[in-house]
DNA sequence: CTCCAGGGTTTGC
DNA sequence: GCAAACCATGGA
């Protein structure tokens, strides 16, 4: 496991190196942080991490004649594909599109203080990513969403704290996923038993949410490996060196991970696109 | 100042 | 159905 390379993965936005060789690590009110020669990884972190799939052999499974995957499975030694929690995953994709990764990491953290429960370490003080409830609840200021219609929540919603979060445009995404949440059109343990065009679909019902950011957060929160979010780096990469092939559905139930490979291959090599 | 960012929705043909 | 316009705003 290379905790810079999962770091600077592109699949996650609050993971960080805190001090030099010390990585921090938070899902819901979990902190751990790690050093890079880690060996004891315990408990949630275990699902987190992935711990149980074997990474070597899948690499070893290449084709021969797939040498750029090859090239970037070998770049990527190391990487993980995390279990994350779905309700952060849908928010910060959400947030993602036409934005860098600098930009996206700074409107999360905005969300997390402005939303989320105050946490203090020994290295940091650090905020947990906000429930749809607990962007609601302060929202509301406490007084409860009880009966409250829909569309008032909305509308508080959009003069919230969430105005000050630079989320541009992507505002009235945010306040829409949260109402879903809130209002019940969308459970999303429930999403676990789905499988994946089910799972598609029901998550591309939410507002600003299309078929790359389904594929995020199937891929990354609900583990669905089969799946390839093509974005516009694995774009550039399947024009300029598979001809316009998308490589990926070849790899069957693994693709998403060669899509982690490539996406980290290719965000480090930009030189040469 | 200009350009672009881990896209999605709306509009026009 | 498909391509093009439009979207807000931080970084570089």
């Amino acid at each position: 496991m290379d905790l810079r390379k999962i770091v600077d993965s592109g699949q996650c936005f609050r993971p960080a190196e805190v001090v030099p060789g010390i990585y921090r690590f938070i899902t819901g009110d979990n902190i751990i942080y790690l050093k890079e020669d880690n060996s004891v990884i315990e408990g949630i972190w275990q699902d987190y991490f992935d711990m149980d799939r074997d990474y070597a052999k899948i690499r070893s499974q290449i084709p021969e004649n797939d040498e750029y995957m090859q090239a970037a499975a070998k770049c990527g030694e190391g990487i993980r594909i995390l279990r994350q929690d779905p309700w952060e995953m849908i928010i910060s994709f959400i947030i993602s599109q036409r934005k860098s990764i600098p930009a996206i990491r700074s409107s999360i953290e905005m969300l997390c203080e402005s939303f989320g429960e105050m946490m203090t370490t020994e290295y940091e003080t650090i905020y947990t990513f906000p429930s749809a409830a607990m962007i609601a609840d302060k929202t509301l200021k406490g007084s409860g969403t009880g009966n409250l219609p829909r569309e008032t929540l909305f509308e508080a919603l959009m003069e919230s704290k969430l105005k000050d979060c630079k989320l541009g445009y992507r505002l009235r995404y945010i306040c829409d996923a949260v109402c879903r949440v809130i209002y019940g059109e969308i459970d999303l343990d429930s999403l676990y038993n789905l499988d994946s065009e089910e799972l598609l679909l029901k998550l591309k019902e939410i507002n600003g949410v299309g078929d790359k950011v389904a594929n995020c957060i199937a891929l990354f929160a609900y583990s669905r490996c089969e799946l390839a979010p093509v974005d516009t780096w694995i774009k550039k990469v399947i024009d300029g060196v598979y001809g316009g092939i998308n490589p990926f559905p070849q790899y069957g139930d693994v693709a998403g991970i060669m899509q982690q490979y490539i996406f980290y291959y290719a965000l480090t090599h930009k030189e040469e696109f």
